[in-house]
DNA sequence: AACTTTGGATTACATTTGTAATCAATTAAC
DNA sequence: GTTAATTGATTACAAATGTAATCCAAAGTT
C-alpha cells in the first residue's frame, strides 16, 4: 500500500516543496488562491503529519514544517499509479494520449526529443542505472 | 467541474469499454480479480449510471450497460487532470518522470519518436486540427 | 494578575468511496 | 398457483476527504 495523499494535501506539498520549513502562517499565506481558511490548511497539515510525508520542528509555541519525502520520488510514485490505474499500465497509449491531445509546443517537443536521445544512448552503451 | 469517477468505478468502465453491451452479470464475472461481491459490482454500475457516464438498455427483466462517455475522452481529461493536479501543468517535467523513471523499452522509445515526427510534420505543414 | 490572542490538538459534520446487505418485483420452477 | 431464484432499487455503514469550529495551553498585553 503506498501512501496516499489527497488531492489538497498534495497542494500543500507542493507549497513545502517550493520552500521550507514553513511555518502554518506561511502556508497558508502561500495557499491564498485557494480560498481555504487557516483551520482547513492545518488540518491537512496535520494528516500529512500522520501519515508521515510532513515532519516539523518546533520553534518556540509554533512548529515549522518541511517535507518528509522527496518530490521526484513522489512524482514518480504517481506517475506509476496513473499509469497502471488509469492506462492499465500502456504506457504507449498514455504516451500517445499526452502528445497528441496536449498540442506540446515546439520547445517541449524538442525537449523531448532531447530525453529519448539521452536514453536511448545510455541503452546503447549499457549505462542504465 | 468535471465528472468524477471513482478508481473502483474506472475498473468497471474499462470492462465495458472493451466490450458492450454487458448484462451486471457479465460485468461481474469479467471483473472477477479484482474479488468484489455482485453487489458491489451492481452498485458500481447504479453509481455510473447516476453520474451519467454508463447507460443501459432492457433485455427483459436485466439491463445490458454500454459506456455513455467515449474512453478517449475520459483519458484525455483524466490526463489533463493529473498533469495539472501532479505537475501543476508542467508538461515537461510531467514526460521527463516518465521517460526517465520508466526505463521506456527500446520499443516504446522508437514509437514516442514517431509520434514526435508526425507531431512536426503536422506544426510544419500547418496541419493542426 | 486578568484578559486577549495565537497556534496546535481535538472534535465535527457532510460527501464520496469501498463494500455490501436487504427489499421488492418479476420470472422460473415445481 | 405457490415457492424459489434473479435482478434492479434502496439502504447501510465505515474510512477518507473537504471544510471547518471548538478546546486548551502558552505567550503577549494592559
Amino acid at each position: 500500500m503506498t501512501i496516499r495523499v489527497s488531492e489538497a494535501e498534495k497542494s500543500v506539498m507542493d507549497v513545502l516543496w517550493q520552500e521550507s520549513p514553513l511555518s502554518s502562517v506561511e502556508v497558508v499565506e502561500k495557499l491564498q488562491s485557494q480560498e481555504w481558511s487557516e483551520k482547513t490548511v492545518k488540518t491537512f497539515l496535520n494528516r500529512l503529519v500522520k501519515k508521515g510525508v510532513v515532519s516539523f520542528e518546533k520553534d518556540g509555541r509554533r512548529y515549522l514544517y518541511s517535507p518528509a519525502i522527496e518530490r521526484e520520488e513522489f512524482l514518480a510514485d504517481e506517475s506509476e499509479g496513473f499509469l497502471d490505474k488509469v492506462f492499465k499500465g500502456n504506457m504507449k497509449e498514455l504516451l500517445a494520449t499526452f502528445v497528441e491531445n496536449k498540442q506540446l509546443s515546439q520547445n517541449e517537443l524538442d525537449y523531448l526529443k532531447g530525453l529519448l536521445d539521452d536514453n536511448k544512448s545510455d541503452k546503447e552503451s549499457g549505462n542504465v542505472e
